[in-house]
DNA sequence: AATTGCGGTTGACATGGATCAAGCGAACGC
DNA sequence: GCGTTCGCTTGATCCATGTCAACCGCAATT
C-alpha cells in the first residue's frame, strides 16, 4: 500500500514540533531570532510534554533544571504556607514561560498546575544559558522576559495593596482580555479556566466576594457572566471601575 | 613638605572603588567570581554616585540603560497609579540591585528614592550583558538575582493576599532583621529608615494600623519600639504571630 | 525659648469584605 | 435516569481595618 502523501505531511509536521514552526514564537522565547538562530533553539527545545488538567507540571521543592514554555493550555502557579494557607501567584497561558522562580535556589518555589489539558516545551536551563551566551538576541530577550515577570508582579502588588474588590476584579478581567487578544482570541468573550476560589486567591479575596462582584458587574451592564463564560459588554465601564478612587 | 604615606594610602583606596575591594561583593553581583573575572567587572562598574536622602535615583518613565548596586544607604521603590494612589514595591539595602524592572520595556517602571544619604554603583546594562556572555559565573549569578527578585515578589503577594495586619508586620520585621544580619548588623536592634506611612503602603495597610500593630507588639513584649528605633525582644514570638491562622 | 511642622500615637466610629449558612444548577459517576 | 458532588450564588451577620479626628513630641528654624 502506497504512503498517503497527506499523511506523510502530517507526520512530518508532528515530528517537527520545534520553535521554528510554532505560531507562538512571537510571544515566546524565540522572539526576534533569525532563522539560523531559531534552528539552534530548536535543538534545545526538544522535549514536549502533555499535562492533563489538574496535574502538576512541577511542585514546590523539586529540583529545578528547566523552564517551560506553554505550547497550549492554561496553568496556575501557587505557593503554600506551612499553616495551610495558599495563594495563587499567577495564571499562565500559551506562549508564556513557567519556572523562572526556580533559577534562584535551583529548586522550584511554587507549584505549577494545569487548569486544562495542556502541552509544554521543556527548555533545559543550563543549555539555555549556553545558547544565550552565543546568541545575543536570545540573551537579551530572555532578560526582558524575566524583567517583565518582575513588572507583572509589581502590578499584582499594586492591585493587592491599594485596590478594593471590584477594582481588582475589573483589572483582572481586563488583563485576561488583553492577553487573549494578543493570542488572536476575542477580547470580549472567553471562558475562565479557573474557579471563583482560584480567582479569589489570586486577588486576595474570598470566593463569595468574587461571585458578588461578578453579579454586580452584570447588574450594571459591564459584563455578561454565566458560570465560567464571560462576555465583556463595556470595556470602558470596567476601566473606569478600575481606577475610580474610593 | 613630604607626602604623608598614610594619606597616600587613603587616596589610593578612594580611587580604587571597584568591586574587587568592596566588602559587599559576596552579597552583590560579583558573587562567585574569581580575581581575574572580578577585575573585568571592575572596568564595567566605574561610575559611582551619591544620592542624597529624598532624591530619586531614577523615575518611572525614564529611559533605562543601567542597573544599580547599592554601595551604602537605603532605598525604596514605588509605583504610581494615574489616580494618585501609590504603592511602595520594595525597600532595598546595601548589596542589593535596583532597576531590574527597566529591562523589560527599556524604561523604568517605578521610582527609586533614597531613604538616607546613599551611594550607588551604576552598571551599564548592555555592557553587563556582553560581559556575562563571556563570564558564565556572572551570567548565572545575574539570572539568580533576577529570579530571587521574582521569588521575593511572590512572598509579598502572599503577604498581601493572605495575611492579616499583625502577621504582615511581623513578617516585615523578621525580613528586615534577617537582611541586617546578613550585612553584619545586629539582628535584634535597628533603625527603620522608612515612615509608618511607607511601611503601610508596602504592606497594604494604613499608617494608623501599622502604628497600632507596633504598639500591640510592644505591649505583648515582642519588641521595644520608640519611633524608628526597633529592638526585637522575642523573635519566636514574632514568628509565631506570623503564621498563626486567624 | 518659642514656633512650626512632620511623624507618630491613640480613640471613636464606619464599612468593606469575611464568615456562616442555605440553596441551586451543571457535570459526572453509577 | 438519578443521586451526588462541586462550583456558584445569595442573604444575614460580624469583625478587622479604614477613616476621621485630636493630640503628642521631637527636631529644625528663628
Amino acid at each position: 500500500m502506497p504512503q498517503n502523501p497527506a499523511n506523510q505531511e502530517i507526520s512530518i509536521a508532528v515530528i517537527k514540533t520545534a520553535c521554528s514552526n510554532c505560531n507562538l514564537r512571537e510571544l515566546c522565547l524565540p522572539y526576534g531570532l533569525n532563522l539560523e538562530e531559531l534552528e539552534r533553539l530548536d535543538d534545545l527545545v526538544s522535549t514536549r510534554r502533555r499535562i492533563k488538567r489538574g496535574d502538576h507540571l512541577y511542585r514546590a521543592g523539586e529540583a529545578f533544571d528547566a523552564i517551560y514554555a506553554i505550547r497550549s493550555g492554561f496553568f496556575k502557579t501557587d505557593v503554600l504556607l506551612e499553616d495551610g494557607r495558599d495563594q495563587v501567584t499567577g495564571f499562565q497561558m500559551a506562549g508564556e514561560l513557567l519556572g523562572l522562580d526556580g533559577i534562584s535556589t535551583e529548586h522550584h518555589t511554587c507549584n505549577a498546575i494545569a487548569l486544562e489539558d495542556s502541552e509544554i516545551c521543556a527548555i533545559p536551563f543550563s543549555r539555555l544559558e549556553s545558547l544565550s551566551r552565543e546568541i545575543h538576541t536570545l540573551q537579551h530577550h530572555f532578560h526582558k522576559v524575566m524583567s517583565r515577570e518582575i513588572v507583572r508582579d509589581h502590578g499584582v502588588m499594586m492591585l493587592l495593596g491599594t485596590m478594593r474588590a471590584e477594582e481588582r476584579l475589573a483589572a483582572f478581567l481586563l488583563n485576561l482580555s488583553q492577553r487573549f487578544t494578543a493570542r488572536g482570541f476575542s477580547h470580549a468573550e472567553f471562558y475562565l479556566r479557573m474557579t471563583r476560589d482560584e480567582i479569589g486567591s489570586y486577588l486576595g479575596l474570598k470566593l463569595e466576594t468574587v461571585s458578588r462582584a461578578f453579579s454586580r458587574f452584570q447588574e450594571e451592564g459591564h459584563i455578561a457572566v454565566q458560570q465560567k463564560h464571560i462576555r465583556i459588554l463595556n470595556v470602558n465601564g470596567l476601566k473606569a471601575l478600575m481606577n475610580h478612587r474610593s
